[in-house]
DNA sequence: AAGACGAAAGTGGTTGA
DNA sequence: TCAACAACTTTCGTCTT
């Protein structure tokens, strides 16, 4: 079986590994074939001066590794029965006990919690940037004690919402409910409250993120993205966009650009993808056409078929 | 029969008194 | 705390292809 790879929508073998995103993608038609969610790149720093190579012995630390990927507890009683006093050993275990006491009840939830923001990652093809930035949200939710009185499940929800959004690769809050199996008005609520108590600045999403995924998913040519983005650049510039929810117009146009290029998709398919109703696609429609002077070039498009 | 269109009523969140 | 409000959804009837 060779190794080499190829889309498997143009049959292309000119791919692009991209390091940040941890994605492969087709240079000719665009498509993200794999989204990876190994980091093979190796930790940055060597404390050994003679080795030059940037390497070192295992595993990196990792905020989404619910102990960091380190082991705090002391040696058992009977590592070190034979260098201490027992006064010694006395001691170490008292604190021993001590540390389990305070660590485990955090630890379990910290634990479980990394195990489902994995899932929910895993489930939403999510980079490993996003995972460490959620993960780093929801430490410092439960160091505020904001989990009390809420799901754990609906807080880590929240936190990869929002990471996703400072990482400008939003997801809807509909798929990360379809993820999570919390209810979206849940994740909503929670997440409002999570930004706001941890003071996290996140600016309103912009359509554009949305483009290259539901085009993708909707199967349509990069130039139909390409006109979907200019579409959205003129409409944002006539401030159509202020105030809509992002996803309506990214949708709207989608829609239209597809109509344009002869690439149609209904109304409903693309409503599907985005996650809005086809009435929201149909009153976005409406204004981009008849403010960006589309409506004759729909018009010749409707009239030869 | 399917898609597009739009009116009307309902929902949940924001805002401002 | 409450009412007004804007955006969006749901539902449904009508028209077009």
């Amino acid at each position: 079986m060779p190794f080499i790879r190829k889309c498997p929508e143009c049959g292309s073998i000119n791919l692009y590994w991209n390091k940040e995103t941890g994605e492969i993608i087709c240079k000719d038609c665009n498509l993200v074939i794999e989204e990876s969610m190994l980091n093979y790149g190796k930790d940055f720093r060597s404390f050994d001066e003679e080795n030059k190579e940037r390497s070192r012995a295992g595993g990196s630390s990792s905020l989404s590794q619910y102990d960091y990927g380190l082991k705090t507890e002391i040696g058992s009683k009977k590592d070190i029965y034979d260098i201490s006093s027992k006064k010694m050993r006395d001691t170490i275990q008292r604190i021993n006990v001590w540390h389990k006491r305070v660590t485990t009840a955090i630890e379990r939830n910290l634990k479980n919690a990394m195990i489902e923001l994995r899932r929910i990652v895993s489930f939403l093809k999510l980079t490993n940037q996003v995972q460490e930035t959620a993960a780093k949200l929801y430490r410092d939710a439960v160091s505020k004690g904001l989990v009390r009185g809420r799901s754990m499940e609906s807080v880590i929800s929240s936190c990869v919402y929002a990471a996703c959004r400072q990482h400008e690769v939003p997801r809807t809050l509909e798929e990360l409910a379809e993820a999570s199996a919390i209810d979206k008005k849940e994740i909503g609520r929670t997440y409002r409250f999570v930004t706001r108590e941890l003071k996290v600045k996140i600016l309103p999403s912009n359509p554009v993120d949305y483009i290259a995924r539901f085009a993708s998913e909707l199967r349509l040519s990069p130039k139909t993205q390409t006109k979907s983005v200019e579409i959205l650049m003129n409409a944002q510039h006539l401030e159509l966009t202020s105030g809509r929810g992002p996803t309506g117009i990214a949708a709207a146009a989608l829609y239209v650009a597809s109509l344009l290029n002869g690439e149609k998709r209904t109304q409903r398919e693309v409503a599907e993808i985005a996650g809005v109703t086809e009435v929201t696609i149909r009153n976005r429609y409406k204004e981009i056409i008849t403010k960006l002077d589309l409506e004759k070039e729909i018009d010749k498009i409707r009239d030869k078929d």
